[in-house]
DNA sequence: CTCCGTAACTTAACACCGTTAAGTAAAACC
DNA sequence: GGTTTTACTTAACGGTGTTAAGTTACGGAG
């Protein structure tokens, strides 16, 4: 028993090892330049060992992409404490730029590369941390619209719509798309623009 | 000279096919399953023949990605005709989601693949189809404010900010992001999104 | 009409990639 | 001590972008 179980431990962590060494060539590389065969090269297995641990490619960084929810999530941990639906709306958008920003790569994989999706469940179409994330965002909507805010509009919809403009602003950003905004704007510029989306919001607010 | 002109214009002839020949690879099956060799098989060439008309893939692709925004400026042609520039900018966001949705390659070549942008000029940061579309953007927007829409707002970044919420509606829903939405609300979930952005530039305007 | 240079294209190769089948060596078990 | 199983590697397949070197055919000059 003692022996399998240090048997398990051992393969736990070169599943560890694997993403580890993942994890350090796509931070610094990205998704597009690191292989099967470099992960393997710098911890000294051959490329055919990853076969061991995961199914293909698009499973390691399917791990990967959840390891960035849940460091998403840490930096979502605080807004719970914001108890203003509004208010906490508001800080939650800042928190994902903030997020994006910070990590980009993660970001990237999380939401614009399709590899990690390929893992996916596909008869039963299940993200679940997709799901989880974009669930405490319709919830915060729903008790915006419960205290009176966003009159008439459907939660869930605009729950991906203010989703959907936080994930515009910083895709063509770590796509690089924002050139077409003149250089002394581009400094900054996903901050920028996520304060006039809530000012937008707020300007709703005022209104009603 | 009528030869060596003769000469050229078979040339542009080449030229024409291998860009054919990428635009129907990869319209329908997209730019990550098209290749340099399935390009050149596909009419008859060897593939190192590419390389005599283009620097490299990222060339071909960018040529595609032109084509894309002429295509594009299609779509905004007859916006012109609007003259209310507010109501130009709500056409001009469902233009732009109408061309995402009937041209989902082209869109994701435009503004979310990173290969043609790589045949930039980087030292002279220069994407003038990109630049061109946004200036369209900019001047509507700057004239809805002549107008005394989006009070005390910065015109560039109101419109990076508009281009964002668009943009992120159809790339969320092209890398396949969008399962997080119930069923009942993915059908036309562009559509409806776009519907609330306009919705919630409107509830701006009624309240100045 | 022949020779030559050049334009247009191909062949072969390099260095990668993801992935699989078959093989090996050592440890675990009876 | 012999057998089975585990953990890993080697070799290979078929693919990728790209380049250097080679071939062939044609236009123009003598």
């Amino acid at each position: 028993m003692t022996v399998a179980k240090r048997k398990e431990k051992h393969k736990e962590d070169l599943r560890g090892k694997i993403l580890q060494s993942a994890r350090e060539l796509f931070m610094d590389r990205g998704f597009e330049h690191t292989s099967i065969r470099n992960i393997a090269e710098k911890i000294d297995y051959s490329p055919t060992t990853i076969y061991l641990y995961f199914k293909d490619k698009d499973a390691v960084f399917y791990a990967l992409h959840q390891e960035g929810f849940i460091l998403l999530n840490q930096y979502f941990k605080s807004l719970s404490l914001v108890s203003d639906p509004f208010e906490r709306l508001k800080a939650t958008s800042k928190a994902y730029i903030q997020f994006a920003i910070e990590n980009g790569e993660y970001y990237d994989l999380m939401f614009i590369v399709r590899s990690p999706m390929n893992s996916l469940d596909k008869d039963r179409s299940e993200w679940k941390e997709g799901d989880s994330a974009f669930g405490f965002l319709v919830q915060t909507i729903q008790q915006c619209i419960d205290k009176g805010y966003f009159k008439g509009m459907h939660p869930e919809i605009l729950a991906f719509t203010v989703w959907a403009m936080v994930h515009g602003i910083v895709s063509l950003e770590i796509r690089n798309r924002c050139s077409v905004v003149s250089e002394l704007n581009q400094k900054d510029l996903a901050h920028k623009a996520n304060n006039l989306v809530i000012e937008i919001l707020e300007r709703m607010h005022n209104k009603n």
